[in-house]
DNA sequence: CGGCGCATGTAACTTGTTACATGATTCC
DNA sequence: GGAATCATGTAACAAGTTACATGCGCCG
């Protein structure tokens, strides 16, 4: 069992979905901490269904051509749940940024003072794009079962996010005052 | 080109190193933002070194038995240069505790407690670490050429630990108290 | 003389990305 | 009819991990 397998169980076990709306919500909702590519989503449905995590529903014909729901079984909430009582591991980025920040004394500065405004709009980006999903989430307030779980992970995104331009703004002025030599 | 390859060809342009060197110094300092296992190193040593962008230093016979020291060619600092000029991607993070999070629900609390805390000791330890780095660096001010743009990498571990750190001690209290259900 | 840290390396495996192929539906 | 989006999938490749093999040098 991958990381990519538990993903999967755990937006079907919110609600039956296809490859391509988990891919969706995945992009949409999940970006600033979880990634998935279609190479590895689509291979993975097809190894859970064979080992009956989750199955195919058929909605009365009320499908479309070719498109595929999947809900999560019995034996996958178990295998769910499992997973869920594992600790995660200590997670190991790498943030290029960094990196190119480390050794910037080799190139001229104006060079990573570009880096660190396209770093800096990125990252407004991203937390505009929270601060909107916070938002909804709060209009509806207790609708979801899940509610106050989800606001919580999108607040470490908030926080983090907001970290990442304070940073970013001082180490701009830093550079553009000539501090870093 | 890989990521690796130019980790390499970073730390080299400060000073000669050996494979294992290279790899303690990315473990000791660049934990927070970067890693390398030696699976994936001494290829890339060697890779780097056919393509002449690295070489061999031999310090009359200096050297312990099998050990391998190597330096920075120009071409190699051209290569470094070249790609510290390119614009870093935007980082894709997987954060297992996030995820844990956001599918909590399906367990008892005192689990998702359990990887809260954990992971507040990991990043506890994380800062320590960072803020001890500080200050040896802090120490020696401007003996090293690179000097505040180190401290300035230092600084963003130590700020996002923070919020790592504030987050996690707010969704502790909330768990606690039972505010998510 | 045993264990630990230093030191290099490889092979098998797993994981993940990218590019491609295919075709339906919707909207203009 | 053309473009965008929906939708599924595979194959080739690239990247990364893990386990293993080997052996030196130092310290107690």
């Amino acid at each position: 069992m991958r990381q990519t397998d538990f993903v999967i169980l755990g937006l079907l076990s919110e609600s039956p979905l296809t490859g391509y709306q988990i891919k969706k919500v995945i992009t949409a909702r999940f970006s600033f901490f979880w990634h998935e590519s279609f190479g590895q989503l689509y291979p993975a449905l097809k190894s859970l269904k064979q080992r009956a995590l989750i199955e195919e529903v058929n909605l009365e014909s009320l499908q479309n051509h070719a498109q595929i729901t999947y809900r999560i079984t019995a034996d996958g909430t178990e295998a769910l749940k499992q997973w869920l009582h594992e600790p995660p591991e200590h997670e190991r980025m790498r943030l290029g940024i960094l990196l190119k920040m480390y050794f910037s004394g080799l190139v001229p500065d104006a060079v990573t003072l570009a880096h660190l405004k396209r770093f800096q709009e990125d990252h407004e980006k991203d937390l505009n794009t929270l601060k909107q999903y916070q938002k909804e989430l709060q209009g509806i307030i207790m609708q979801h079962a899940n509610h106050a779980r989800v606001l919580q992970v999108i607040d470490f995104g908030i926080q983090t996010n907001k970290t990442y331009l304070q940073w970013c703004k001082e180490t701009i002025a830093l550079l553009k005052e000539g501090e870093i030599r």
